[in-house]
DNA sequence: AAAATAGTGTCTATTAGACATTATTGG
DNA sequence: CCAATAATGTCTAATAGACACTATTTT
């Protein structure tokens, strides 16, 4: 490998001094406007073979009319996790839930009312508790079904169905935000613990499976993924059986979550 | 985490109103008060077996005399992405280089002036080119060694080293966000062509070998990373041989995008 | 007994790691 | 020839997928 730096160049510009204008014209204009940030989040959950998330209808332009994620504005007291939390409890009467921040969004034009960062998150709930969350929900949002138009990890956006499978207008990029949140959950799903925080307390493993599969979206073999899932270190079983349904019960098993990789 | 807005009495107020309020208030306030917003980048690079990052000293406070990321402040008319290629451009003298966004810091107190969000970006760059780079660096900056003091994708912090081994303070949560680019291209090496962009147009396969190794930070068996590499559809063989070394010349190899997953 | 799913055992294909062997260059 | 690394071939261990079979529950 052949590497010869030409170390003397003809002439040399002064370059700290045209650096230091930079910045502090840079740093000057960034005391006189500064954008706001928001914090937008995708609340997820599986349930009967689909993701589906919550989603609020606009009352006011931009994207008036559209179908939006959860979000709110950065208080100055508060850090961006803080202010995530606060989005969920405020927006989707939802408290202590997987939450993981996914993705900045920064578009000049992405908001064209003022310039707007959007620190974009997900949350994670179990059916149960996010039909709950949603029992009391007002009557402009709506729980929307994800359909994700791309296999693996490819990535893109996602479209949102409402119940009768009709296509729901999303606002601003919050269907590539979604997008980003399933792809993350893809990539993430075979070495993080993440399955186990869209199902309750204790599950059988082809529940496990079908959340699985659900965020896949494809299916999953029984036999490997059940050897998979119990030499993972990540189940315990609770040596206790399903008690309602019409075959032979399951065993339930519990989420530990493990001391070392 | 548990933030429930107390508005107004113990039974259960007309939800509707009371999240029209919240979110009002806090519409109001991040009208009246932004954070500024800060892009830092990390340029990475590997050469003998170790990972490099430019650092430049603080010439102010906060964090006065510690060594920080190269970074800058959002301007209004420029893209998150746009903003982390002017800071590389500005501040390493580098284009058109590998340039990705890891994570957006937010703790209220990070920086003690103002409250300040900062996007955190990753650049990689082969060896080659940081060296040329680095040659016009200003004397108030440094090429630091990556130390990782922790092992595969746990994460945490990380030590920046100065030439004779010396640990260099860090500013901010630099230390943090550096280490979140190690982690994220530990997890991402095996899937995606990241190991390419810290190589040269063409290279041989115990160099490629090298770059993983100083990126995972464990030794790789040589004959299976070989079959991975050619497998993988990523690599394309030259044709031509290395010219200058003494013993067997290896074959050279150019990255080649691959159509589809 | 029939239906349905749970759970186990085994075979095969694939892949990574280990190791040996041959090939090719410069000194 | 010797030293050094390139490149190839083969054996083994680990793992995923496929498939068959047995087990247990309700109707």
């Amino acid at each position: 490998v052949t590497k010869r730096p030409s170390k003397k160049t003809a002439v040399e510009p002064p370059k700290v001094d045209a650096d230091e204008l930079a910045f502090l014209a840079t740093y000057d204009a960034s005391v006189y406007a500064r954008p706001s940030v928001a914090i937008d989040v995708a609340v997820i959950t599986a349930s009967d073979g689909a993701l589906r998330t919550l989603v609020v209808k606009r009352a006011e332009h931009p994207s008036k009319g559209r179908w939006a994620l959860p979000g709110g504005f950065l208080a100055m007291d508060e850090s961006l996790d803080q202010a995530a939390s606060r989005v969920l409890s405020q927006k989707a009467r939802l408290e202590n839930i997987y939450l993981e921040q996914l993705y900045t969004f920064g578009a000049v034009a992405r908001d064209p009312r003022t310039r707007v960062i959007s620190v974009g998150y997900f949350a994670l709930v179990n059916a149960a508790r996010f039909e709950q969350a949603v029992q009391s929900k007002q009557n402009d949002s709506l729980v929307a079904t994800v359909f994700v138009p791309w296999e693996g990890e490819l990535g893109g956006i996602v479209e949102l169905l409402d119940q009768q499978g009709k296509k729901l207008p999303t606002a601003f990029d919050h269907a590539e935000m979604l997008g980003l949140a399933v792809k993350r959950m893809r990539g993430k799903l075979d070495y993080a613990p993440i399955g186990f925080q869209l199902l309750g307390d204790t599950f059988t493993l082809l529940e496990l499976q079908k959340v699985h599969e659900t965020v896949l979206g494809r299916a999953q073999n029984k036999d490997s993924f059940r050897r998979r899932m119990l030499n993972s270190g990540l189940l315990e079983a609770t040596g206790k059986l399903q008690d309602d349904v019409e075959h032979r019960p399951a065993e339930l098993y519990r989420f530990v979550r493990r001391s070392a990789v």
